[in-house]
DNA sequence: TAATAAAATGTAATATTGACACAATTATAA
DNA sequence: TTATAATTGTGTCAATATTACATTTTATTA
């Protein structure tokens, strides 16, 4: 401690891990196994250990509670509210994950008491930990808009009609169908499979893929995925 | 402390505090008054209180150097390198704000050793500044692209060609006139006033202000500042 | 094989954008 | 007094993108 005079204070790290099964957006939440607020629904968090930027903190703490590695993950933004911890004074910095459902490992879920609740209906969570849960919606909404930043969440191959339900269900409204997919397809970074998906339709819908190429070189070019977004966006808590 | 077995670390919190004076954008910085790096060109910075929010840490530490108060500013990023400051560990969370360089007083800066630089030529650093400000640059182009953000570089009065050259700036690149000037009056966010400004033309062009209500009412809606968004912007560091 | 359900593709009207040209204003010089 | 030059303000048209809406295709099953 060389900086003298100064208070050192908890940082931690809560990771906001949101997935989608097809129909809707799923968080997953942990119950809390010890004081204060024991038994209650949490973000699995941590803090940050001595040789490990928040960032490895971040991914450690996905790991431990997924089994999950190179998932996309970003830093949210940092809670500092005094009170937020009333045990004492904890500094939080939220990530937010989007995960591929499937490949979330069941038996992590056991240790954690882990669970994915439907994001629409998130319980009462500790702390400020449902003001969390809004900015990441928020900032999902917004990057979403403009980058294809959804397909994190979806296996690698995947229809229209679920890309469709992807989009319609994080700004909760109806996309034309038509409109929809000529806007979709004209990115360029979808590349038609010649297999169909036929669980879910007679017809059956075929599959596509994400172009790994253009996928990575245009994350952050610009493009529409829907309209009027700025009707469809909200303000950051 | 009431957590056991965790450890506590500094939490710092840094300004990226941004001006325009009609030609370039500046960036205000400090001659480090104390050791390490002491001399040594850094943000403007300090320690969070006990009782105090990071954002009103931030605030605070704006005011102490600039006299300034209501200055936009929003949180950037958490920088967390274990070894990002050679002394003891320490968390930065960095802020950027958006100032009237016109009201910045000068005489707070003879404590600070401060100076305005142009954003263009900004010398090295201590830690991860020069860091911190590439990451500022590329939020505020990417924000400024959609949001009417950069009306808090600027007076309360300010004419067409200057608000071209605060874009301009930003971006390095050319609009056309024509173009650029339909586009941001459609937005319905300014006033036209009777007086122009006649130091720098013969003819002399005419001020605008902000409509205030529309500017609260539409600053997250969103709009289109620039042509070609995706080639303008950079991802973030 | 006809009916049905869902997916895929198509088209025309409208709105927005981008490229470009010309007119208006006024200090300064001829 | 008038021409010049520099800069601001406004206008047009073609190309492009978007929206709203209809029809065709595919495969199942009655």
């Amino acid at each position: 401690m060389k900086y003298s005079g100064q208070i050192r204070t908890l940082v931690a790290v809560d990771c906001i891990i949101l997935g989608f099964d097809g129909e809707e957006y799923k968080l997953l939440l942990i119950q809390r196994g010890f004081a204060p607020e024991k038994k209650k629904w949490s973000l699995m968090g941590g803090f940050i250990q001595p040789t490990e930027t928040l960032e490895e903190a971040a991914i450690r703490i996905l790991k431990q509670l997924t089994g999950l590695e190179n998932v996309y993950m970003e830093q949210l933004h940092t809670f500092s509210d005094p009170n937020r911890d009333p045990v004492e004074r904890t500094i939080a910095v939220a990530y937010f994950a989007l995960v591929d459902i499937q490949k979330y490992e069941k038996q992590i879920s056991k240790e954690f008491h882990a669970e994915w609740f439907s994001l629409k209906d998130t319980p009462e969570l500790i702390f400020d930990h449902n003001q969390m849960i809004e900015m990441a919606k928020n900032r999902l909404r917004y990057k979403a808009a403009f980058h294809p930043i959804l397909f994190e969440l979806l296996p690698d191959k995947f229809t229209l009609p679920q890309l469709q339900a992807l989009y319609e269900g994080l700004y909760d409204t109806l996309f034309d169908r038509r409109n929809f997919s000529r806007k979709l397809l004209s990115t360029g970074l979808f590349i038609k499979q010649k297999e169909k998906e036929k669980e879910t339709s007679k017809k059956g819908a075929f599959y596509y893929k994400l172009d790994q190429d253009r996928y990575l070189s245009d994350f952050q070019a610009f493009l529409k995925f829907i309209p009027n977004p700025d009707k469809l966006m909200y303000q950051e808590a």
